[in-house]
DNA sequence: CCAGCTTGCTACCTGTGGGTAGCCTTTCCA
DNA sequence: TGGAAAGGCTACCCACAGGTAGCAAGCTGG
């Protein structure tokens, strides 16, 4: 029981440093924010980060990781569910633009900062990357032969439909005209659309 | 005749300069490289460099900056020309293409390092960035009034084009199975269907 | 052939910030 | 109530890299 608390104490505490890393990196990029940024930011010191990440390298890949495989995930279960493949289309969409939304100032840390990355996370992160674009170009390709999409290049499309999506990181603003909902909603349209799907 | 020689030779140094901080800033970030690094592949010293640029910052900015002049001109030039929106559109789309992807590096370094640029710099080219959007939602609002494009909300519709096309630089590889020129057809063909316009 | 200007180099300074050694304080159990 | 373990802090180190001062070498015009 105290050994139970105790971990979760120190999961907490793991995360708060990470959010506030994720809200200076995106503010003021990795190499812009110190370690003493972060830790003044919590009310602790450096040596305090460091019983619970070992680089500052790790804290980036710690708030990076996770949001990459989040977006497999959204649209590897999405790929997976019932329905034709239109509807699965629109639904990954849909789930993928809500995980780049949720997670904006990671997504952009992440693209951002990609060059400060150990090669190991490097690694580990481009695997997800290359699942990712080879999930939605198969679920394309189902669509094409189901007679649903017509496409004259799955692969291009595929990247360009990502691309498309992952954009939103730069120009969503949480306070702005559009919601999280309206956005997803219309650059799921959008990406029907690239496919020739009925809409 | 011997000054005009002097100062061409003077703009040679720099741009030699600004090939290599590009090549660099590209394969190893813009805080991964020293000014040491740059002179050193040069074969010369980081006073040299001191006497074409008055800082690494200013570095930075005198090589992102004229590519989003280009990107924007491309745009601009095309939204301009002769012929139906369809077809301006296509034209800007394919020519915006091919500036992302011939400034491939440049693009990339840019929105990399974006936060490393001066206040000054920084807002110049925020200026340029919402003519480039403002242009092209003019030329797609013209496609809606000519009844040749169907877009539910032309802002995003805007966004999402220009995010496909500016992905690029992400994935394109000079060496691999597309030409610039197939990409740039595809992802105008692409843009066009995106707004309904009839291929 | 010399004066002076241009050009680029050698040698250096210095702030910064990631990372660490070792101590103090609090807590918890015997 | 004493002692040990945990947790976090103070104080420090030092490599690195942006930026500069001042000198040497070569070109140019008189």
């Amino acid at each position: 029981m105290a050994e139970h608390m105790r971990d979760e104490i120190l999961a907490y505490k793991r995360d708060r440093i990470l959010q506030e890393a994720v809200k200076l990196f995106y503010a003021r990029g990795f190499n812009g924010t110190t370690l003493d940024d972060i830790a003044a930011e919590l009310g602790v010191t450096k040596p305090f980060i460091y019983t619970h990440f070992r680089s500052k390298v790790e804290l980036l890949a710690a708030l990076c990781q996770p949001t990459i495989e989040m977006s497999l995930a959204a649209v590897a279960q999405a790929a997976e569910s019932a329905g034709t493949p239109t509807i699965r289309l629109r639904k990954a969409m849909e789930d993928f633009t809500r995980v780049i939304l949720q997670r904006q100032a990671n997504i952009a840390i992440y693209f951002r900062e990609e060059k400060n990355l150990s090669a190991d996370a490097l690694d580990a992160i481009n695997v997800l990357r290359k699942k990712f674009d080879r999930v939605l170009s198969a679920l394309l390709r189902e669509g094409v032969a189901a007679g649903e999409f017509t496409i004259p290049d799955v692969n291009v499309a595929a990247l360009a439909i990502g691309g498309m999506i992952s954009w939103a990181y730069t120009w969503h603003r949480a306070d702005g005209r559009l919601s999280l909902e309206d956005v997803s909603g219309r650059l799921a349209d959008l990406a029907l659309r690239m496919v020739g799907a009925t809409v």
